[in-house]
DNA sequence: CGCGGAGACCTTTTT
DNA sequence: GGTCTCCGCG
């Protein structure tokens, strides 16, 4: 009973659709250059597909899997692996929109999604149960900071945050680094209290196991762990993927290719597909030289190249090739436009945040009058909190957006509230959750919700915790306990649990003690319908732990998608497409980040990640640059353009300036070559 | 012991 | 501007 293709296991299985009836085979001809059919052509063994951006990857790949399915390999050996959750979806719509035949099945998913499910069948191999619940970052983050905070008191040297920690823990397991080792060289400022941060990482491991709580990270290391050490296993899983597919290679960590390379086996038909020039994900790990290195681990291995870029205008793709040039460490890759000449790129220099906003809200609405959809067009940012000006603006105007990053729908506290009476009902020692839903309950607060948790754990009867509960807290505790006591009949759907929990006292909750208590309970409604699709509650709440991540429009509407404007982090942005995109705060300190180019390879990085903002651009490209601080606290500093610009051949954009009809407020305009460099690049 | 007010401190990127 | 922490009141 091996293995994920198991039928009514919790597998991630998409059933497709016919699309293309009575269509036996696909024009590949007339998709495909000759690059990629050899690809999709080529015979089994280990594959390294090498592509720059806007090359046909994600195509390339779809094709490649639809060849396997029309040569006869039964869908459900077919592993496609991706780095992230919205890639893995479009690609599978991809694949159903291609795949006549309504038998088809695929099963595909993140690292995560698939780590989980492996672990859920053999938990018990690495000391688990198999029900374990897995901890989003916020869980996680609790627990660490109740570690940690231990020692924030009693120590003189300051003790990093839950989340610091995390973080450190996260890097060493996701490296094979010793966290020791780590500190020593990554983290230096925590040099002194290197002991006492190892040995809070291992009670933090401790104390997951005892409360059987897996986080982000374990569904990684254990599952490598469990193909390390059971060759049983690794071998069914050997002989259950006839072929594995990675895409966004260059962002996998050693754990993950490490994985992979068990799962497949060693004469496995892998096939990996990366852009080392896009690999923007080393804060969690990821290795530069499992791409790099890729043909030394399988001397077999056949490897092509893509370098003919269907995106952008040449002009865009000069000004990408011409930045990333200035890097050091990469593959040297000749990037071909085949489009026609379309417009330079422009460099915009905005006053402050607020022009910067007004500029783009303008720009978009005249985009609209060239025949530009809002959603033809996306901004991009370094960080979330860049958006927040814009935000306000595009609201002003009337202009709807779907901001895909920042505010995390699954990690706003309505929902998470919600979810926790879900996890009680599914596990009655659920501590995190209880103390959660206890400080619900009025005059219930850290002490007593700690106090009446200690009685749940030991099994205490109702009338000894009703003793020890404070008078004005025992109402609320008496329907609390009844709430919860109808949840765990189990008898309900997750949704008519969600239902139950908002009409037994969570919508009175919300709407005493928050104003915007209507869209609050709104979003609860738009939970419980996603929750339709889910008829067991566990596997409802894996997904919500999975996909919290997701901001939550994606996750919860349906396809049909109004016409609105995209905001997106850079790092979310990665492998889309837009007409037109503009790229916000392009100023030292901000893009690239103050901090990150402090780190080794750091600017490397920074400049990778301006260049997947840039080659995201089909038709036009906006660099916008304020040159007033927004920050409350620093009001009124000068900001230098970014290095990022700077370096940029002057020929290779225009130069634009914004200006208010108002001339006082009016920016000036100042070619930023001319402009002072300030010692501190925060400024 | 809960809770509200005052002050400190802060903001990278994510599955 | 927003969140977290600490302190003193009820």
């Amino acid at each position: 009973m091996d293995g994920l293709a198991d039928p009514g296991a919790c597998v991630k299985e998409y059933v497709l659709k016919p699309a293309v009836p009575a269509a036996s085979s696909i024009d590949y001809k007339k998709e495909l250059n000759e690059q990629q059919l050899e690809v999709v052509f080529a015979g089994p063994g280990p594959l390294l597909v090498i592509a720059g951006a806007g090359s046909g990857k994600t195509r390339t790949l779809t094709y490649r899997v639809a060849r396997l399915l029309e040569t006869g390999v039964p869908p459900s050996q077919i592993l496609l692996l991706t780095f992230t959750n919205k890639a893995s979806r479009e690609m599978l719509h991809r694949v159903s929109t291609l795949i006549p035949g309504d038998e088809r099945r695929i099963t595909g998913g993140t690292f995560h999604h698939v780590g989980n499910l492996v672990l859920r069948r053999h938990a018990p191999l690495v000391g688990y149960q198999s029900n374990f619940t897995i901890l989003d970052r916020e869980d996680a983050r609790e627990l660490m900071d109740d570690l940690a905070s231990r020692h924030r008191k009693d120590e003189a040297v300051k003790f990093p945050k839950g989340d610091v920690l995390l973080d450190i823990g996260s890097y060493a397991r996701n490296t094979g680094i010793a966290p020791e080792k780590l500190i020593s060289t990554k983290y230096p400022a925590f040099h002194e209290i290197k002991d006492l941060v190892v040995q809070t990482l291992r009670r933090y491991d401790a104390r997951k196991r005892e409360l059987n709580l897996m986080d982000f990270d374990d569904l990684l290391t254990l599952w490598h762990e469990l193909l390390a050490k059971h060759p049983e296993v690794r071998e069914a899983q050997n002989k259950l993927w006839r072929h594995v597919l990675v895409d966004e290679y260059q962002d996998t960590n050693r754990l993950q290719s490490e994985i992979v390379e068990q799962i497949t086996g060693p004469d496995g038909n892998l096939m990996v597909v990366g852009d080392d020039s896009q690999s923007i994900y080393s804060f969690r790990g990821a290795n530069f030289s499992n791409i790099i290195e890729f043909p030394k681990r399988h001397p077999k291995a056949k490897v092509y190249k893509l370098e003919i870029n269907y995106r952008s205008v040449p002009e865009i793709l000069t000004l990408s090739n011409n930045s990333i040039a200035h890097n050091e460490r990469q593959f040297k890759k000749a990037l071909r436009a085949v489009r026609p000449e379309g417009g330079r790129p422009e460099a915009v220099c905005a006053g402050d945040a607020l022009e910067q906003a007004r500029f783009v809200a303008q720009r978009i609405i005249d985009l609209k009058d060239e025949g530009f959809d809002l959603r033809d067009c996306a901004v991009l940012y370094r960080a979330h909190y860049h958006s927040m000006e814009l935000q306000m603006e595009l609201t002003r105007l009337q202009i709807p957006f779907q901001v895909r990053s920042g505010l995390r729908f699954f990690e706003q506290a309505h929902l998470k509230d919600v979810a926790s009476y879900l996890k009680i009902a599914v596990n009655t020692k659920d501590e995190l959750a209880w103390k959660r839903v206890l400080k619900l309950v009025p005059r219930v607060g850290k002490a007593t919700a700690e106090k009446i948790w200690q009685m749940i754990e030991q099994d205490r009867s109702m009338s000894e915790i009703k003793a020890s509960v404070p008078k004005g807290a025992l109402r609320g505790w008496e329907d609390l306990w009844i709430l919860v006591g109808r949840l765990r009949e189990r008898t309900k759907t997750p949704a008519e649990m969600i239902r139950l929990v908002l009409d037994e006292g969570y919508e009175t909750y919300l709407q005493t003690s928050f104003a915007n208590f209507t869209a609050r309970i709104e979003d609860l409604r738009r939970f419980a319908d996603f929750a339709l699709r889910y008829s067991d509650v566990e596997a409802l709440l894996s997904e919500l732990a999975l996909t919290s991540g997701v901001a939550g429009k994606d996750a919860l509407d349906t396809p049909d998608e109004e016409d609105s404007l995209i905001l997106s982090s850079v790092h979310q942005a990665k492998g889309l497409e837009w007409r037109a995109v503009f790229v916000l705060w392009l100023v030292e300190g901000k893009f690239p980040d103050g901090r990150a180019i402090k780190e080794e390879g750091g600017e490397e990085e920074e400049r990778r990640l301006f260049y997947v903002a840039c080659t995201r651009a089909k038709d036009r490209l906006y660099l916008v640059y304020p040159t007033i601080a927004d920050e409350r606290y620093l009001m009124g500093v000068i900001q230098r353009p970014s290095r990022f610009l700077k370096e940029l051949d002057k020929s290779s954009y225009e130069e634009a300036t914004v200006s208010y009809g108002d001339p006082s407020s009016s920016s000036q305009e100042i070619p930023f070559d001319d402009r002072q460099d300030h010692p501190d690049p925060e400024y």
